[in-house]
DNA sequence: TCGTCGCTGGCGAAGTGTGC
DNA sequence: GCACACTTCGCCAGCGACGA
């Protein structure tokens, strides 16, 4: 077998509102109810106004937050959209058809992004430079957005090579390039970098990659711990985990938590709060079809302050109720009356359903399992809100709150690389 | 900025080894 | 058999990465 050859595909969703903003300046309005952008990163997209967040700030100084009455006063020509997040899954899922036409090692990333392993498919195919424009092109014809294309030895680097610059770009960063291409780069551009290692590292005078792959890795163990010779070998292009087809992975854990738009200063009403988390996380428990022995909550008060709170389980659960038993027994436990506005519920330390073991001293929840079963497939059908607890009439609070369970198709980055 | 999730390290409990 | 030191393991809280 040939040397490794990595694609990293990357759509281009941001610069697609780019592209109906300025088709929108132009006067040339774009129903964007049509087009992929609909479903952007930053808040103002999720809210459904659907122009590059950038354009917004620059030419009409309107910010992130900003109400929708002082946006649109600012820029009447603004249009806005619901989210459209079913064509952008079928965006992503057509995109996906044609990269399987190149290898059948592909691995979905996230909702926007591929890895495609081309390693010895060079022989069939041929240049895969060549192909990467070939695959650009064709997803811009066909399916009508763009890509970024990055190709290297790993994941790691063509991932940073897609990201190299944007829209409708193919770079390579192969080992030989690093010098000239990463290296230079600000720490921050780093995969696996963020704001708190960033600030770590500039308050050390390590301002580039470059200067982080040329520090010593034991400085930076001491540093970040086991951590620093993570992103030290990164500095270094060294990472070596395969496309893994299908893309699926274990998922450790899943939670939910909102931040309130008002202080929550009486118990009942976290317990309601609290039980709009866990009706989400234990839907997706069950979608998932996974259980959990390890039950977390988590509250911030109005002055910033975080605690957080767990406890393990003599027998694993999905059930709703027992779930939120357990939560708003953690929050009773930790809560000394102060006002909160963000609640969170997590579930971790998942297993199997198929493989539950009964307790003899356990309280007997499989009525409840069978109405919480009922429940999901009434909400499955006719939508979350079809059906809710009747404590929440009148409440003034969803029943419930959190991520939607297509979300569990896609890993998170981390647990990837 | 928010929501979600994985990872790390501190801490205490439990287990094991050693000397008396 | 007992006391103590050391090691291992699991629980827990908090941090931080990352996509939206």
């Amino acid at each position: 077998m040939g040397k490794p050859i990595i694609f990293h595909i990357d759509v281009n969703s941001a610069y697609l509102s780019w592209e109906a903003t300025y088709r929108l300046q132009q006067g040339d309005p774009l129903d964007l109810r049509t087009v992929p952008s609909v479903v952007g990163g930053d808040p103002l997209t999720r809210h459904g106004i659907v122009l590059a967040k950038s354009i917004l700030a620059k030419e009409y100084g309107i910010k992130t937050g900003e109400t929708l009455y002082s946006a649109l006063s600012k820029c009447p020509d603004l249009i806005i959209a619901k989210p459209n997040y079913l064509l952008f899954r079928q965006c992503s899922k057509a995109l996906g058809d044609i990269l399987r036409e190149y290898s059948p090692l592909i691995q979905q990333f996230s909702v926007d992004e591929y890895f495609l392993d081309f390693t010895s498919m060079d022989l069939l195919f041929g240049d895969p430079l060549a192909i990467a424009y070939q695959i650009k092109d064709r997803v811009k014809k066909e399916l009508g957005f763009t890509v970024n294309i990055g190709i290297s030895t790993n994941k790691l680097l063509a991932k940073m090579a897609s990201e190299l610059q944007k829209p409708d770009k193919v770079h390579t960063l192969f080992p030989e390039e690093i010098p000239e291409k990463m290296w230079p780069l600000p720490i921050g551009e780093l995969f696996m970098v963020g704001r708190a290692t960033t600030r770590k590292l500039l308050s050390r005078n390590i301002k580039t990659i470059g200067e982080l792959a040329h520090t010593d890795p034991r400085l930076l163990k001491a540093i970040l711990k086991s951590y620093g010779l993570l992103i030290w070998n990164y500095a270094h292009g060294i990472e070596n985990s395969p496309v893994r087809p299908g893309g699926r992975v274990e998922v450790k854990g899943m939670g939910n938590s909102t931040t309130l738009s008002f202080d929550v200063d009486n118990r009942k009403e976290a317990h309601l709060v609290l039980l709009s988390l866990v009706e989400t996380v234990s839907a997706r428990l069950r979608h998932s079809q996974y259980f959990t022995r390890l039950v977390s909550i988590s509250f911030r008060t109005n002055e910033f302050l975080s605690y957080s709170h767990q406890r393990k389980l003599s027998q694993a659960t999905d059930c709703t109720n027992e779930i939120w038993e357990i939560a708003c027994r953690l929050f009773d436990e930790l809560w000394k009356g102060q006002p909160l506005r963000h609640l969170g519920v997590r579930v971790s330390e998942l297993c199997q359903n198929d493989f539950l073991q009964l307790s003899l001293f356990a309280k007997d929840y499989e009525k409840e399992r069978k109405v919480d079963q009922a429940i999901d497939g009434i909400r499955e059908r006719f939508g979350s809100q079809a059906i809710m607890r009747s404590s929440y009439l009148h409440s003034g609070l969803k029943s419930m709150t959190g991520g939607v369970i297509a979300e569990e198709e896609y890993p998170t980055m981390t647990s990837l690389l």
